[in-house]
DNA sequence: GCATTATTTTGCATGATCCGCAAGAGTCCG
DNA sequence: CGGACTCTTGCGGATCATGCAAAATAATGC
């Protein structure tokens, strides 16, 4: 199913990209619909007549209409992940982690808005989210095993490895959150990453009220 | 079974009290036969013989097998945020509830071997996950609120407050997880938690290896 | 106690989903 | 071209979610 097939164009298969077609004009009809009628007024026989395919081969690719419409936005994720995987350099993981996902953040811009998107769908359609999270959830533990690998830690026995995952993820999706959730302009989202990243690094330091603008979004210095 | 009217009851109800009844008789019946079968074996209909009760009341309680199965182990989780928000004391989020837990853990350490049972189902019957993680992300979200209200940060605009909350449920997480992975004995619990929290606190220091015995639970030397 | 009201339980029906199975269409490889 | 393999499709059965109305049960008033 998902090997990582040849880099050379040399024999691709004319099947696996028909698949792969499919696949994307599913998740595609999946979203547009959603988008337009919301996902409770949307069936599998309407998503199989927007892609074209027979109810049936729906059902076929994703178990259910709620995976079709967020198999969307999986890919980006396991970029990050790959480049993580593929980084020789010897910081800490949060480090190499932080610098990763702002750099992304601030190359490609155009993405972020359509994980924005996504979250404006998960607003709106609730029974979208636990299907999300799940996929979150998943992409935390592959994130874990290779913190795990990188730091010559045991994932099963160690807490660090589990702990420096979770706090990666909830950086990153805090930063996320706040940025969609007050329309912040796309220049002020890698900035928001590192300040999530330099708060998880130093331990949370207590804060009351707002001693350090850096970390808040009200006071825009 | 009921004889006469209680005589010291302040109007209770006796609806009520039949409602929290049939409610618990049901998801105790969806988590016997899940442990026992496995949930995709398990129908609503069974369900609702073993709780003596028709399948349309099973569907009118809860919304899918899966919430009837979760919803045993719910009210734990509650009781520690009420105790944190209950909690006069100045010291920083993590530090309260670093102590909250692993008291807890200390004190009702079969309760915890209940939510350990839990992650074993869930680890057996994947269909149980969103749901559960959609849980915790809902008690997740209940504890950044609380967390915002205690600091007089903003959880819609701060980042302070939910990766706060994140870091607070990863350390609990991570430590059930390893605690019930490698059956560890109770008196491990507690520790593990302070472990982990102080790792969470020190801002994960950059490991390779096990430098910190205290860290880690293969070498109980 | 008895009747009335309110709430819960139940059965029935409908629309939708999931999944196994086998036939048909398309692709791959020699 | 032809066999082997894979994907698509239609069909059927089992399950599920939900609205609706009637029966059953608890609460309330007389």
């Amino acid at each position: 199913m998902g090997y990582h097939v040849p880099m050379t164009d040399d024999h691709v298969g004319l099947r696996e990209l028909k698949k792969l077609m499919t696949r994307d004009a599913i998740s595609a009809a999946a979203l547009k619909l959603t988008e337009e009628k919301g996902l409770n007024e949307v069936t599998i026989d309407d998503i199989a007549r927007e892609a074209f395919v027979s109810p049936r081969t729906v059902s076929n690719y994703f178990a259910s209409k709620e995976e079709a419409v967020l198999a969307a936005g999986k890919a980006d994720a396991a970029r990050i992940l790959d480049d993580f995987s593929a980084s020789t350099s010897q910081d800490p993981p949060l480090k190499i982690l932080c610098e990763l996902l702002s750099t992304y953040a601030r190359d490609h811009a155009d993405q972020l808005r359509g994980a924005a998107r996504m979250a404006d769908l998960e607003h709106k359609n609730p029974s979208l989210r636990p299907y999300r999270v799940s996929q979150e959830v998943q992409l935390l533990e592959k994130l874990c095993f290779l913190v795990a690998a990188r730091t010559g830690t045991d994932a099963t026995t160690d807490l660090y490895p589990s702990l420096v995952a979770s706090a990666a993820f909830s950086a990153m999706l805090t930063s996320l959150e706040i940025w969609w959730r007050n329309d912040l302009p796309d220049e002020r989202l890698p900035q928001l990453i590192m300040d999530a990243f330099n708060l998880v690094s130093a331990g949370y330091p207590h804060e009351t009220g707002h001693p350090d603008p850096a970390a808040t979004v009200s006071a825009p210095a």
